[in-house]
DNA sequence: ACAGCCGTTCGCAATAATGCGAACATGTGC
DNA sequence: GCACATGTTCGCATTATTGCGAACGGCTGT
């Protein structure tokens, strides 16, 4: 594990992520958790408008409320469940996929 | 939910999809649900036993105990969430992704 | 101004997942 | 037999998500 800086990067994202992220796998997680919420909210929303429904239009073909369905598409919202996005998925004749992916190489930038 | 469905019959799948689910959104909805749940536990599994891990090795470095991995992995186990998913592919160098794919058309055995 | 729909936030009860230890069955090697 | 490690199931306390109504500000059209 050499810590030697290869590139001389100008980068202002690769430098914070060395300085604040690098050999911390709590931060790392942290990271990739709050943008996984991020990518699921847009995603939920995302949806929904493409399907010209509102989310009280929704709410009613999941069987909950509008402000559920708020409160799912608010980035940071952490309680995401498989439960839920199946419900969401199903109303919307989609089907939800998971996958693990690696990320031992470096994250490209944004 | 049944594993093993190899009849003789080419449309035995067709007629029962027809007869059961066709134009049911909740038994639709369910039978996803379960596929998907059963996908999950059987990933998560795979990625622990890839890493040459233990259930209590791979708990400890979760944060949780060998009979969460377990439940986790049991196929019926129907409360995968986005949080637990994260903090197990956190602690072995993945990531979770998430797609939501359109299922319109007549699904496919894989 | 009014009515209507939109997204949003709040609070709280009800439900469900997690956390944890204990115990069991199985298999392996000493 | 014994010790050890594995996966598994059980029960229960703790924590978190869901469910739901109510209310708010903003916007559109009448």
């Amino acid at each position: 594990m050499s810590k030697r800086k290869k590139s001389s990067t100008t980068n202002a994202i690769d430098i914070l992520h060395r300085r604040y992220y690098e050999g911390r796998p709590e931060r790392l997680a942290a990271l990739e958790e709050a943008r996984a919420n991020d990518s699921v909210a847009r995603k939920i929303a995302a949806l929904r408008v493409q399907a010209g429904l509102s989310q009280r239009q929704l709410a009613k073909l999941v069987g909950t409320t509008a402000s559920v369905i708020c409160r799912l598409e608010n980035a940071d919202y952490e309680g995401h469940s498989l439960a839920m996005l199946n419900r969401i998925a199903a109303a919307l004749n989609q089907r939800v996929e998971i996958r693990f992916v690696q990320t031992d190489r470096r994250l490209q930038p944004a």
